[in-house]
DNA sequence: AAGTGTGGTTACTCAAGCGTAACCTTACGC
DNA sequence: GCGTAAGGTTACGCTTGAGTAACCACACTT
């Protein structure tokens, strides 16, 4: 006799579903707990009950904690990039792809409250995740720099990568920022916020672009 | 004969310091440890090696984990804003205030790099220190707002509170962002850094303050 | 009908690390 | 010089929860 129990599974209960679909359950259940427990609270035990499957199941398809983490951010984090590369087709006026782009982004951010948001604030500060985050980051202020080098040099100016970079930086933040705020106003509109937005960022940018610069007083 | 062995300290070996004293060090000890580890992986134990103490000295001194995270926060928070408010005399031009706040601002953070960036993007996650957090991230928005709130009125114009506290945001929002670039960033200097910034935010903001807006296309 | 692989389970192990009980010792007020 | 509180230590206990070993069963080939 084995020291493992049996039990004979009079009723067979429930569907066998093949491995593609239980995995996406999964990182859903994951991405829920995450979101409410946080990385260090959530519980594995408590995902797979979410998940309405077992904990090996998880191991066996997703691996460990920090490996499922992963993979719940780089889903997520991926449907947000597509989301926002769809809206901001690269034919259009840099204003124009930057209000789309902006669009996408805070509906997004809306459709998946305390999905994304909280998913995102955790991943800023664990190591483990910097990573993956810092590249999500670094492809959207590289899209944002690309837009803003390529509405200068229409303009016949050009301007160090450095500076654009940060320029860019100071926007994604700002960007996360109010998708902070979004989060946590549920009665608030993203339309508007995005506009918001439109309003500080552009306006700004606008001014840059002409040429116009603020200077230190006297040093 | 007990079950704890005795040590015959041979050596008084080192100093008694008043507790004073003592919370520092282990305040700057879990700063450090914190900021390398992160909360989760950081340990009690290694806060306390650190410090040169012993670990029931710590839970005596500061309490648990989280307490001590908690007061790590408080303390790096309000040396900060401490900073802040200190540069930002209320009875300047509001560009002025700005700027010498920014100044400020990144000075912090570029002297304490690794302790107070690091510190700043855990709290954004973990839910029981969120609250401490916000708490800090709502006296720069009230701030900002406030001085932006003077300009507009010293120029016969009103915004809703609203307004005024999403675009306060935005603003926070791209500062801590550069922040996070600039804690990134070691050969980055803090001065040239809060120049930028306020590049971004000064020029949109004088346009917003003029009066002009952006406005969706063609709904 | 036997064989195999994929989907599934229960019931563990085992390390990490928070928090503490019990005990020592020196400074200082009286 | 003596009591006591404040500063300090060692050596645990005990929970929590990540990760796993061992087993089950159905759906398919062949």
């Amino acid at each position: 006799m084995s020291r493992y129990a049996r039990k004979v599974s009079s009723t067979p209960t429930f569907k066998r579903l093949p491995r593609a679909v239980r995995e996406q359950q999964m990182l859903d259940a994951a991405v829920r707990v995450f979101s409410r427990r946080g990385f260090h609270a959530a519980s594995m035990d408590e995902i797979a009950e979410a998940a309405g499957i077992s904990k090996p199941m998880v191991y066996a398809y997703l691996g460990t904690k920090e490996e499922l983490f992963v993979a719940c951010l780089h889903r997520e984090g991926t449907r947000m990039t597509e989301a926002i590369a769809g809206a901001a087709a690269p034919d259009l006026d840099a204003d124009e792809r930057l209000w789309r782009g902006l669009r996408a982004f805070f509906g997004f951010v809306g459709a998946h409250r305390d999905g994304w948001a909280v998913l995102y604030r955790q991943a800023r500060g664990s190591q483990p995740f910097a990573g993956e985050l810092a590249a999500m980051r670094a492809r959207l202020v590289e899209v944002v720099a690309g837009m803003l080098d390529h509405a200068l040099r229409a303009r016949g100016r050009e301007v160090s990568a450095t500076d654009l970079e940060v320029v860019a930086y100071a926007l994604v933040g700002a960007s996360e920022s109010l998708a902070d705020w979004l989060a946590d106003h549920p009665e608030a509109d993203p339309e508007k916020t995005a506009t918001r937005m439109m309003n500080v960022a552009w306006l700004g940018a606008d001014q840059l672009l002409r040429g116009s610069t603020w200077r230190p007083p006297q040093q």
